[in-house]
DNA sequence: CCTTTTACTAGAAAGTTATTCTAGTTTAGG
DNA sequence: CCTAAACTAGAATAACTTTCTAGTAAAAGG
């Protein structure tokens, strides 16, 4: 049965509907052409109660960019945690990319859209997920590394030669000039863990 | 000696001091963020001369992409013309592009900004510019993979497979996330080889 | 050489959209 | 109950984009 709603379900229920009235708005029209009255009409709020919980339209497209963030992240490493040796990993990342982006389009577009302009909070906050799941992801790695299993690359060389093409095809799967990423996905994994193997 | 200014050329530097103004406008504060007042201040021209000569804000940032894009593919077959094979071409890819955004790096940041709401026009002639680009490398790639100097792969495959890693590594080192692209352009030239070599 | 047309510039006015403000409602906690 | 805090609403304001009117200067036609 459904629970009496309590003020604190029912605020996180009005962000969260105002977050995907707002994924919906720029994933139809872009963020910069979304006035905050269609994001409004659209989560059934007013004007006050969305400034309440965001503080302005950019606040509603950062915290909407985190989170995706967040969960693409997540998702990630617990999908690396089951793996079991270098290659299986680093095939791991392209296949948890491609799959996340073919379940998630919405969100994936989103994040594709590079030109948010976040306030230095927001770019505090992205810079601390980053490093934190950076860290994490190279821990990860480090021992494949060591071992001998993957190549001694510059660091910051290992994300763009694993992801990069999967990336790149994703984002001209959701631009509608290419299939889907299933298609070449293995491809791409195959190719990712030639760019690093040992 | 500099010659008397016509009205075509005077034109020209107007149109172009407008699109630089814009320009940096964008890199120091982002597309959103900038007002056209910022562009026109910096331009030193009116409100009027610049929707004359634009028709909305958007009209710039358009012009603007279009412009670089331009730069971008033009200087890139100029460059492939001057290669003799398979492997030549497809470092050339890579090197091309690491240099020219090196060399360019407000364009190449701006290209980069994926989120700007062209209007339907201009996305029919970005369109029309990508598939014509696209077209001319094909039938430069075609010959090799003909040869069998190259894996046959689904089309839309090849250029992520060759630019991705680059892509995505210059896109970090514009955020500030990576050091500049000179130092793994080889190596990720290679990989890009490895990944096409038939 | 004049005049007419067209491209262009300027800045004020108008229209839109984002943000703030004031007032009021609801809910958890004492 | 009562109070403080969280929340909602919508009017008022402020910021910004776009349009409009007027005027200037270069080219084109006679």
């Amino acid at each position: 049965m459904p629970t009496k709603p309590t003020r604190e379900s029912s605020t996180k229920a009005r962000r969260q509907s105002i977050l995907s009235a707002a994924l919906d708005c720029f994933c139809d029209k872009g963020v910069e052409a979304t006035a905050v009255a269609d994001i409004q009409r659209r989560a059934k709020c007013s004007v006050g109660s969305l400034y309440h919980h965001f503080g302005s339209k950019e606040g509603v497209a950062e915290e909407l960019f985190i989170v995706a963030i967040q969960k693409l992240n997540g998702g990630m490493l617990r999908k690396l945690k089951h793996c079991r040796g270098a290659e299986e990993s680093v095939k791991a990342v392209v296949f948890f990319y491609s799959d996340w982006s073919t379940r998630n389009p919405k969100l994936a577009r989103y994040l594709h859209s590079r030109d948010i302009d976040f306030s230095p909070e927001a770019k505090t906050r992205l810079r601390t997920l980053h490093s934190e799941y950076i860290t994490n992801v190279f821990t990860w790695f480090a021992s494949f590394v060591e071992r001998g299993d993957m190549a001694v690359l510059p660091v910051e060389a290992y994300v763009p030669l694993i992801s990069g093409p999967i990336q790149e095809y994703t984002r001209r799967w959701l631009a509608g000039q290419a299939g889907p990423p299933t298609e070449v996905e293995a491809l791409f994994a195959q190719a990712a863990w030639n760019a690093v193997k040992g």
